[in-house]
DNA sequence: AATGCAATTAGGAATTATTCTTAATTGTGT
DNA sequence: ACACAATTAAGAATAATTCCTAATTGCATT
């Protein structure tokens, strides 16, 4: 890293809310949600700052993305290490481990030459109380 | 299926065309781009026509969707088969044939007490090209 | 502790993907 | 050929996310 194109990031007291925020909350909010929530806290904060930082903690490798529609992104802390379950029918989410699926990212690079970073893996059907019905 | 909430298809060229475009197309187009090809057959067509014929053509099972970020879904006809790789570079797709995976939704179903009834994988990383640079 | 400056913020406007609304059109069974 | 419900075009509405700008703030260096 060369001194021309390293940006620090500060320590800001909005992205060490968020952080703890999403540390503490055990759903895997929106941004929406995330928004909702710190205005709790900072009752000036904006979206943009939400989205901004969610950002920035992702490249940092702090938290994960999922998406499990077009139209929600999810948030999540420490990296993808299990996969999600979502009903069709009433939108739960449960977490799904698949640790058979651990070595996959490097099994496809090899196999394909690439270099896989991350992975994301989504299943979509009825849940237990939803099937019965 | 009843009487009363059976809502017949009709056959429309819209709908036809769509598909056919999507049977002869390799790529997997975004609503965006099935549009802008579909105007050079139907320069009337509307967007909303699109979103309809695709929701309609994916219950039918004829066609399914990716989500690869949060901006794009992506279509192709078919079943979803196999996983998809995206180059966060140069936005590249590849498929990924993972046969192992297979039996991945009865696995889950039977472990978690759900029913399984299709799943979205998607891999991102750097393609053959960008990580050589 | 004060200063300087770049990173970050709030606030709101702009953008973009998707859905909704409505009147006109069209496919299909009779 | 008719009737009627499904579908369409057109554009407005909605919702998630990004962008813009002036004000603020963290932090390195006095």
């Amino acid at each position: 890293m060369t001194k021309e194109n390293f940006i620090p990031i500060r320590n800001t007291n909005q992205r060490q809310l968020i952080f703890e925020y999403l540390q503490r909350t055990l759903t895997h909010p929106t941004a929406e949600q995330i928004f909702q929530n710190m205005r709790k806290e900072l009752p000036r904060i904006s979206f943009g700052t939400v989205y901004r930082n969610l950002d920035i903690l992702e490249k940092q490798g702090l938290i994960s993305t999922v998406i499990y529609s077009k139209e929600h992104v999810r948030y999540h802390v420490g990296p993808m290490n299990h996969s999600h379950f979502v009903c069709n029918s009433c939108d739960k989410v449960e977490n799904i481990i698949t640790d058979d699926l651990f070595d996959m990212n490097n099994q496809i690079s090899r196999r394909h030459n690439v270099l896989v970073q991350k992975y994301n893996l989504v299943f979509y059907g009825l849940c237990t109380n939803c099937k019965k019905m």
